[in-house]
DNA sequence: AAGTTATGTTAGAATATTCGAATAGACGAG
DNA sequence: CTCGTCTATTCGAATATTCTAACATAACTT
């Protein structure tokens, strides 16, 4: 009788996906494109970071195909590269705003 | 003339949720108890790693109101808390997927 | 060519996460 | 009460992540 070994390659591979999502600058990154493609100084501007760690940040999610880019000059332009990954954050999103609702429920009634 | 601040702190939250997805065998816990709730000692078998590791995980996610638990004797029956999580879930998966059979076509395209 | 702007990369210190080992606690059976 | 089972917690070493600073590269301007 061979013992059942659990695979867990694809909860490997999904985690990677999931690592990705799990910094706020990044979030806010996928966030920000949403809306349409954006240059780094764009990004830098808006997301009041150090252009190195943008750069960082968006290197790491392009290495996990989380966004695409386009060269224009000197400027490159990112843009998300499935929406579904933005799908997936909308959804966290709403997650957050139940447990947010929950606790002010939680709060009120205490307080009275 | 004020410089407009961004604001990070739903991001901050967002990205703790998305850090409770960041592991492996978090997101195997969470897939295994999707079917419906089961004790510790179940998951353990079924997910092959050792009981102190697995109880630190559950821990986790309890503490992120993933998942939440009943007390019956001397077992305790975790379940997942909320069923959007396991839709995120399934949604990363479907970008993996999608990534994984993009490569698939890329190594298809070589090998001609 | 030299200077400027836009972006990318590297190093390494600070911090966070993870796991096994050991221990603690809670509960039921006898 | 004592033993065995089930679950939770703590500690610390190993590993991973993140940020700043410094440097590298590429393209445009004059």
């Amino acid at each position: 009788m061979i013992k059942k070994e659990f695979d867990m390659t694809i909860y490997n591979l999904q985690a990677e996906i999931s690592k990705t999502l799990a910094h706020p600058l990044r979030i806010a990154l996928l966030h920000t494109l949403k809306d349409g493609e954006k240059t780094v100084n764009e990004l830098v501007e808006i997301l009041n970071a150090s252009q190195s760690n943008i750069s960082q940040h968006l290197a790491l999610m392009r290495q996990r195909q989380m966004v695409k880019t386009r060269k224009n000059g000197s400027s490159v332009y990112y843009r998300v590269a499935n929406p579904k990954i933005s799908q997936a954050c909308d959804i966290m999103r709403e997650v957050l705003m139940e447990q947010l609702s929950q606790k002010h429920e939680i709060a009120k009634n205490y307080s009275q």
